[in-house]
DNA sequence: GTCTATAGTTGGATAGAC
DNA sequence: GTCTATCCAACTATAGAC
């Protein structure tokens, strides 16, 4: 269920050799020191010493510092859509588009939760990237956006969010309002959190603390 | 009006001896560099070429690259604070707390406007800083949260806003969602961002466009 | 595969002339 | 006050032993 679960579905082959495990453990290195120090404060040694290697070692498994992070990066951005889409789809194909939103609020969440790492270093270095690095994953970054948007579209045509509501306007509030809970996401009831956030986007029909 | 305004006011002193004038070149230059490039990306050449001078030359302005950030942060801190209590006290001691924080909404989505950079700066350093410099702006930084915290709870007394609300997660949704439009504070009429900011923390007595 | 050791860069700090 | 020139620390990248 966690964001984290997905990575070895994407390691390319999913082989277990020595050398490919070590690999994921500079990866999971990565995100946590990515996520803690951010992009520019987080040196090589410091992957290197939470993975357990020396420095020197690290090229072996990744030829320069930026396309290690680029990895941290796409595993990072991929497991989080695949994550909400996954939470989504599982509700079947008669879920009512608020349920969708519901349920795809939950993941969001938990992706963002203490416990992972790859989500919150993303969130983290996303504006801290170079440009060039920027530009790269900006195509991802639309992906999941327009992911979000598409599910408040369908509540929209549904008739359950007003006919006239701009959608790619309250798609960037909502991911705004739920960023905003960057390891705080276990702080406090789930429930209460979740809440509030349905409750901004004109969802309160489901017994909403607030009404 | 603009956050930039207060600088002159924030400036030790006032006075405008060239070397007054040229520090302020310099923390405007700063400011507009580090806004766009982010804390490590930041070069004192790059600063040094916006201002006008050369590298070597600022050391005489400011002890270090540290401490010239310092400033930037604590004016830009200051000066959104300022810009907002402003815009709320101009309402006069009568106005409702709705209408309050319809004033403070507009002032903190204008102080992130394309044109200013302090603000905007601020915003995206933040999560960059070095642990000890984080530390020495957080309470700057609470008593912003604060500020608002107080308005909605003003609002929330007042009968405006349900009687069991959790203001202070409220109030950290309600930056959240502000702050996912800097850059774009300018995109679209003003009017229809802030609209949807109040009907998302639930005032929507003033005609918002979703009801 | 992983280590140690070193080469190469980058960029902030500093000294001293003008 | 501002410039040029130099120093020095930090860190990535690379080479070669084991």
């Amino acid at each position: 269920m966690s964001v984290n679960d997905v990575r070895v579905a994407i390691d390319a082959g999913g082989q277990s050799t020595k050398g490919a495990r070590t690999r994921l453990r500079i990866l999971d290195a990565a995100a946590r020191v990515l996520r803690e120090k951010g992009y520019a404060a987080t040196r090589l040694s410091d992957i290197a010493e939470v993975a357990g290697l020396q420095t020197g070692s690290l090229a072996f498994h990744f030829r320069s510092k930026n396309e290690l992070i680029d990895e941290v990066l796409r595993h990072g951005m991929t497991a989080g859509l695949a994550g909400v889409r996954r939470s989504v789809d599982r509700l079947g194909p008669d879920a009512t588009p608020a349920v969708r939103i519901e349920a795809a609020v939950h993941a969001h969440l938990d992706g963002l939760a203490a416990r992972n790492d790859y989500a919150p270093a993303v969130l983290r270095l996303v504006d801290q990237l170079p440009a060039d690095t920027r530009r790269r994953f900006r195509p991802t970054e639309r992906a999941y956006i327009g992911y979000w948007r598409d599910l408040l579209t369908a509540a929209r045509e549904a008739g359950e969010l007003p006919a006239d509501l701009d959608t790619a306007l309250l798609t960037r509030l909502l991911l705004g309002a739920m960023n905003a809970n960057l390891g705080r996401a276990d702080a406090g009831p789930r429930g209460r959190l979740s809440t509030a956030i349905l409750f901004m986007i004109g969802l309160r029909g489901n017994g909403a603390s607030q009404e």
